[in-house]
DNA sequence: AAAATATGAACAAACGTTTGTTCATGAAAA
DNA sequence: TTTTCATGAACAAACGTTTGTTCATATTTT
């Protein structure tokens, strides 16, 4: 049973093609299409359920009508998050979006973004995850529409938005050091990643401010496991840490779980901040201090970057890291 | 700057478009194409840095290589997950995936499906939001494979893969009331879909297997608000239920903050057991005893149902439960 | 009455592939 | 030598649109 496609409402209708593609196409009023012909179309393209081919419209017009999202995984909820408020913000514009994971793997990131300029997206807004871009570039030249989003490449001079994380790394640890810490472990993400480097400096420059010199900074990745794996070698050490500072809500939890092997109570035998906030974090045995990213204003800012480099419209601005907030919870002793 | 085509291949060549074509589809062999043709093809192709042109391929061929997932959202983390690991499994097989969001919403799901389906999509893996469905048979009848995922539409006779609701709510309620509840406050999701209604007889089955008259199920939405809302008016009334049944983690989330609200612990003053497992249940300042669905299973499934609708092969079955696992942590007490 | 303009719609090319078919050429068989 | 066959590749149509242009007819203006 083939589809019904516009020629057959031309059959049908007694009119040319090109005059349903207009009236189909809204176009009627510009080419001076009759209002009975108008009717007619409509009517007949509803009756014979005409479904547009968008294979075709695309192949002729050069629009895709498609926008690409490339983030390392849907398992972490800040990027489920994310992805979920941009796919809504884009389909609300009309257009599709193609949502991939790269899953941390630059080959993998690679072969997707081949795929997809196949697919001629008109727009890409990404969370690179190496620290390789030459395929980026290659991207950037065709005029590739590119957003970064959270993590971002200083060579490549792309739009980005960000949380400022050198900024928010700096108040947690602070706020740690204010209570009179200064055994403090901080365990980071992707060493590779913008914002794991940006808390990192952060970190150290806070502990610096004050005069602590003993830098612990250990970790590589923003997994559950990474954060149980450096809190579990740092409880075997003689001085264990009074705090630690997690650089994700996922590490956090990691370091929760060897905590609870050991028997040691947040906040009275360590203390805890995590970067990332979420729901949970409040009914934790202990709730934790976290530093919360806009994601909503991320994925907007996003998006409306995107568009205005679709739209060849100047960009107010190029880059914005928007500030965190820190949700002061319970998981932080005086000392 | 024009992208290169298959033409200017062979054009720079001086072979025919159609000889390019092959070589460059691995058609080679099928049609005698000679070695040397071959290797001079595929060196010029990359020398001109050739990009396929998707539509065209589609338009031409009218396959898309795209399938469509269509999830509730992915703020939740079940369908999150089920969405990454389908992705993954989809792209390993050499298609593309559309994601899409109802959000719970009828009619957004049906322009979605809209759209898709002028995408030309080659098949559907989706969680129905709901009880309406004569859009979803409109696209069986056109021979769209579809696969059904967590919820399913019974009148629509639909390949699906979910978890066995039904037992899970049972064995849960079960669980409370051998630990000498009767007073058990269920507050469920979704009334329309049919997981929520299968927990729901789960849940009832057991009480009346108990003899217990009073069935207390509450609540209409998968939200944490709804746990909230939920938990604040059962505990107004004189008589508080001693264990809750919360039919999602989400909700489960609420009655956390409800209860800490009203200064009661868990298990302590209530018990609680809650549908879906997560990571972070385990930290609760109660740890959390949950109904554990099998994600992976579900996932793997539903694109192996998927792959065999598609390549028209017999499925050795068209519907799949899995049984829920029980994890067992410390929120129940025996009363 | 002739010229100019407005109105409504048709023509036809193009987008970049895929694919069924045909066509040379040279080698092997008769 | 003629016929058959294998080899290698070209031809050309088609997929369903969009879109720049042209063309008739009717209406208005001069």
């Amino acid at each position: 049973m083939k589809r019904t496609s516009i020629t057959d409402i031309a059959k049908a209708t007694n009119l040319s093609i090109s005059t349903v593609s207009r009236v189909i196409n809204g176009k009627a009023e510009e080419y001076r299409i009759g209002k009975k012909s108008q009717k007619l179309v409509l009517e007949t393209a509803k009756r014979l359920n005409y479904k547009p081919n968008h294979a075709a419209a695309h192949l002729r017009s050069g629009k895709s009508r498609t926008i690409a999202l490339l983030i390392p995984t849907l398992d972490n909820p800040f990027f489920a998050s994310l992805a979920s408020k941009i796919n809504n913000d884009l389909r609300e514009e009309g257009y599709t979006t193609i949502l991939s994971e790269s899953g941390e793997n630059l080959e993998r990131e690679k072969e997707i973004l081949r795929n997809l300029l196949s697919r001629n997206i008109e727009g890409l807004i990404m969370v690179p995850c190496g620290q390789e871009f030459s395929h980026i570039l290659e991207l950037k030249n065709k005029e590739l529409p590119i957003v970064c989003m959270d993590r971002y490449i200083d060579e490549l001079d792309l739009p980005y938005v960000s949380t400022d994380n050198y900024f928010g790394a700096f108040e947690a640890t602070k706020l740690l050091i204010n209570s009179g810490h200064r055994n403090i472990l901080g365990i980071q993400g992707e060493l590779q990643s913008i914002p794991n480097q940006q808390r990192a400096l952060g970190f150290t420059a806070a502990l610096k401010e004050a005069n602590i010199d003993q830098v612990n900074l250990k970790g590589d990745s923003f997994s559950v496991q990474n954060g149980y794996l450096e809190t579990k070698l740092a409880l075997q050490n003689a001085d264990i840490p009074t705090a630690i500072f997690a650089f994700s809500n996922t590490i956090a939890l990691g370091c929760l779980k060897a905590l609870k092997e050991d028997r040691l109570s947040i906040p009275g035998d360590v203390s805890l901040i995590c970067f990332d906030d979420h729901p949970f974090l409040e009914f934790l045995s202990a709730p934790i201090t976290s530093v919360a990213q806009p994601v909503s204003d991320i994925a907007r800012l996003s998006t409306r970057f995107l568009f205005s480099l679709i739209g060849k419209d100047p960009l107010e601005s190029q880059k914005m890291l928007f500030k965190p907030q820190i949700i002061i919870r319970n998981s932080i002793k005086k000392i």
